[in-house]
RNA sequence: GGGCGGUUAGCUCAGUUGGUUAGAGCGCCUCGCUUACACCGAGGGUGUCGGGGGUUCGAGUCCCUCACCGCCCA
């Protein structure tokens, strides 16, 4: 066995361990190294890909931590495993980089002109790429790099390409034009999600309409219907004024016509119950191409619909007067306008929700456009068939009414986006206006409607929503359309893995695309996870400049540091606060582990050469003292907490398990009572072998379970532990450890031991005993748990400097000198008496002490009697329950009676 | 307006079929360089388990209700 450093050195191992895996060939499935069992079934999780300008923060270390320990998890149990990874291509957001970049040159989209703009954006993202993907190896992601993908690949291409011919082909994909959330600043539509509802203080400008004197057919200086609205340069566009039709005030006006200022056209007086009589004066303006709810009242009553805005939010043509105004300027002008006309009536400040763009946080403007759309209805009926039926869980099970309420109130999918990077939509054009869809990469031979030659068509100029290839990926990433091994082999997926803020704009698409285009749920599980917080419960944001840079925690703490620091305490879908001292915290940990095992590396007894020590050996069962069968009950008790944990999706408490595990129970004590077995050289060496093989046995166990959340210092600590014959030269691809059976009376007596240990120390505190003092000991122990403390008396003897050590088999036979300190647990017969000449302060101290025990006693007493008192407790609790509790009650009383006449109260 | 989550020790959080004394880490205090670890060890906890009501022999845990914080949707 190689030495150990004194502690952990998480930048000396990390990148070596880390090339060793590589070298082995051990990520993918089909790898060199892989000792997958064919016959079991495959565990596969398709990364979800990464924006590839972005950089890596704390979310998607999260991810990458939780995705990498299901798959280790997964290998080790001998599942083949496939964590694919890939890149985003994210067109909004990587052009809203590039064309900041660009335009530090003195450059701009239009400047250099679609196909020179697609060079410049291929140059940057291959320098991207790089750092993306070395950030995952930094944190350890055991993913399958010979499969990596790409969604601009062209095998990404091509999925898009058929996908969307089958979706218009079967009925789901057609092109209209509608109403489409269009950002001005990013010159594109984007969806839904993308816009940001945001609470702002507006001005609600009431204005007069004047009604058309149905004799004259001019506008009456005199009668007027009041309107009230926050965009006035919208009445540009206005073609109605609508009303409640119960509403008594305007009754008589429904029908009426009133003249829209400036662009002097007459318009009608609507009745639509959609209308809110509280909001304003209770008459609103219908301007259908620039408003959701007026779009819907527009098509309900057959309204024209006048697009008053261009590409780049400024006042069109059809704005008479004000053309080429920005729409700001254009409602200041227009405001003072009213007011000139003295048909302005009011203005008052407006709480309201302003829709902006995800990306720019420009005010997104609604407009008629004509674009793609998918139609949802069906596809959201099947992803929610997937879900309702179980063929997909959501984990936490909570985020399934989100997902309910979001799939069933889904407008359809407008999928065109005014962008160049990206996957370019399949149709053609002819100049008679038929639409030909086409899935081959060099278009359509001829119109499918009237036979043009491709000569004459054109293509549209749109790309698709980034989202439409992320739908896709899944299964794009293994072959499809193709029918392709991996594919067969791989699809669907185990584990969909993402945070819950998300789950519409990936997973659900996912479920949509994937439950149509290939008849099967892309995924059986859908896992969530929360939002990684600042300390203060903030989201991290570049903006606020609260961001933790992964790699820097890595730097500072390794990478298993930052893994265990994002996991240990976390449960799913529940954001968390990540805070510095939780790093350090997992650190130490490592170290703690890291120390343990230098200890027992350091510790093998010299009947064990060097060489026999490479070669694993179960500790011979005859020559186990308690301690070491302890051990082990404790390392099975342990398997089988992470066992659950890990079956319960529960990470956090696989991290938590673990470090209680490792840290209070192994090394707190179980090396502890090891110590004392492996350095008494009056021992047979068989015994001191066994201790030592029982401590590699269980450090050999614990390594096992928290590899897969601290991959690197259990690779580097398990290289030098002695191996089985079967083990692999690794630890990632070891077998993952068998719930071996524990012993419970051993545990409890072995508990009640360690209780005593404390009691002993914390009544020496009190007594004010120096640490380092040996003091003569006696102690009772009743029952069968003698034989268990005689053969552990002398780690006793050091763990609670009590020597000379005497046991007693009853409590009457402890001797009691004067000014002995007396030790007794709250509950139980053992006792101990420390004899020891105390000082009159810590005799003060000791008195102290058990007034306080006899306090508590006295109160849990009380408690325990009034609850037998009880009638209805007796005759109704389990027989085992009130039985427990006669015997508590029982055991106080002694408790109390002998704290008492110790005290002499 | 609808929905979800949270409210447990000074701080961050566990607490999964309701059952004896509600836990951990950090911080803090007092000791200690005992031959793995000072990134350590020993000792130190009087918590209205957010408030109120209910179910039950028994509630941090189940039900109702209210409050505050956060998030999602409209």
């Amino acid at each position: 066995m190689s030495e150990l450093s004194k502690a952990y050195v998480p930048a000396d191992v990390e990148g070596a361990i880390y090339d060793r895996w590589l070298a082995a060939d051990v990520f993918a499935p089909d790898g060199a190294g892989s000792r997958a069992n064919p016959d079991l079934e495959p565990f596969v999780i398709i990364q979800p890909p990464p924006n590839i300008t972005g950089a890596l923060h704390l979310g998607h270390a999260l991810t990458s931590t939780l995705e990498d320990a299901m798959i280790r998890h997964a290998r080790m149990q001998g599942h083949p495993t496939l964590w694919l990874p890939g890149l985003d291509h994210a067109s909004i957001a990587a052009q809203y980089v590039l064309d900041k970049l660009i335009a530090a040159e003195g450059e701009s989209r239009e400047s250099l002109g679609r196909e020179r703009y697609l060079e410049r954006m291929w140059q940057f993202i291959n320098t991207t790429r790089e750092v993306m993907l070395g950030q995952q190896r930094r944190i350890g992601a055991s993913l399958d790099w010979s499969r990596l993908r790409f969604t601009m690949d062209e095998g990404s291409a091509r999925a898009v390409r058929v996908s969307f011919k089958r979706l218009y082909d079967d009925g789901l994909a057609y092109r209209t034009e509608a109403l489409i959330n269009w950002c001005p600043g990013c010159r594109t539509s984007v969806s839904d999600l993308e816009v940001i509802p945001t609470a702002e203080t507006g001005t609600l400008w009431t204005l007069r309409y004047h009604l058309i004197d149905e004799a004259t057919g001019e506008p009456d200086p005199a009668a007027w219907i009041a309107v009230a609205t926050t965009r006035p340069e919208t009445i540009l566009g206005d073609t109605a004024v609508a009303v409640h039709p119960d509403d008594d005030r305007y009754r008589a006006l429904v029908g009426r016509k009133v003249r829209i200022p400036f662009v002097e056209r007459d318009v009608p007086i609507i009745a639509d119950d959609v209308v809110d009589r509280a909001f304003g004066t209770g008459a609103v303006k219908i301007t259908p191409a620039h408003d959701r709810d007026d779009y819907e009242t527009g098509r309900r009553h057959d309204l024209p619909m006048i697009t008053v805005l261009a590409d780049d939010a400024t006042i069109n043509d059809a704005g008479d007067g004000y053309e080429g105004l920005d729409r700001y300027e254009a409602r200041t002008r227009i405001v003072a306008d009213l007011q000139a006309r003295g048909d302005l009536e009011g203005e008052q400040p407006h709480e309201m929700l302003i829709g902006r763009c995800q990306r720019s946080n420009d005010v997104i403007e609604p407009r008629l456009k004509t674009q793609w759309f998918i139609r949802t209805a069906p596809l959201a009926e099947s992803a929610l068939r997937a879900t309702r039926s179980g063929e997909t869980v959501i984990v936490p099970v909570r985020f399934e009414k989100v997902w309910e309420g979001w799939l069933t109130n889904l407008h359809d999918w407008n999928v065109s986006r005014q962008l160049w990077w990206g996957h370019r939509i399949p149709a053609w054009y002819c100049p008679d206006g038929h639409t030909t869809v086409s899935s081959e990469v060099a278009g359509p031979s001829s119109c499918e409607v009237c036979g043009r030659p491709a000569a004459e068509l054109t293509q549209d100029p749109d790309i698709f929503d980034t989202w439409y290839s992320s739908g896709l990926w899944p299964f794009s990433t293994l072959g499809w359309p193709d029918s392709t091994d991996d594919l067969r082999r791989y699809y669907p997926g185990a584990v969909m893995e993402t945070g819950y803020d998300i789950i519409f704009f990936w997973v659900a698409r996912m479920m949509m695309l994937g439950l149509h285009l290939t008849d099967a749920a892309p995924f059986r599980k859908v896992y969530l996870h929360g939002l990684v917080k600042d300390p203060y419960g903030k989201r991290m944001s570049k903006t606020k400049g609260n961001v933790v840079d992964p790699l820097e925690a890595i730097d500072t703490a390794g990478a298993d540091a930052l893994r265990f620091a994002l996991l240990n305490g976390t449960s799913p879908g529940n954001d968390q606060k990540f805070r510095s001292e939780k790093l350090e915290d997992a650190r130490n940990f490592a170290n703690k582990l890291w120390n343990a095992t230098r200890f027992v590396a350091g510790a093998r007894p010299a009947s064990i050469d060097a060489e026999q020590a490479m070669r694993r050996e179960t500790p011979d069962p005859s020559r186990l003292g308690p301690a070491e069968r302890w051990i082990l009950s404790r390392a099975a008790a342990t398997v089988a907490a992470v066992d659950k944990a890990f079956a319960d999706d529960n990470f956090g408490e696989v991290a938590r398990v673990l470090y209680e595990a490792i840290w209070s129970e192994l090394c707190d004590w179980g090396l502890e009572l090891a110590k004392v077995r492996l350095g008494d050289a009056s021992l047979p060496a068989e015994d001191r072998e066994a201790t030592w093989w029982t401590l590699v046995d269980a450090l050999d166990t614990y390594l096992r379970l928290l590899h897969p959340v601290m991959p690197f210092v259990t690779e580097a600590l398990w290289a030098v532990l002695p191996r089985a014959k079967d083990d692999p030269e690794l630890l990632i691809v070891a077998r993952w450890p068998q719930a071996a059976p524990r012993d419970a009376a051993l545990e409890a007596t072995m508990e009640e031991l360690i209780e005593l240990v404390v009691a002993i120390r914390n009544a020496r505190a009190a007594a004010e005993v120096p640490p380092s003092a040996w003091l003569e000991t006696h102690l009772s122990v009743p029952g069968d748990a003698f034989e268990v403390f005689q053969s552990v008396a002398p780690a006793l003897e050091r763990l609670g400097r009590a020597r000379p050590l005497t046991l007693h088999r009853r409590r009457d036979d402890l001797p009691r000198p004067a000014g002995a300190i007396e030790v007794m647990l709250p509950a139980g017969d053992y006792e101990a008496t420390i004899v020891a000449s105390v000082n009159a302060e810590g005799a003060s101290g000791d008195r102290t002490r058990l007034q306080a025990e006899l306090a508590e006693a006295e109160r849990f007493f009380a408690a325990a009697r009034e609850r037998l008192a009880n009638e209805a407790f007796v005759s109704k609790a389990p027989a085992a329950i009130v039985e427990g509790a006669r015997a508590r009650a029982a055991e106080l009383a002694a408790t109390v009676d002998r704290l008492r006449a110790r005290l002499g109260a």
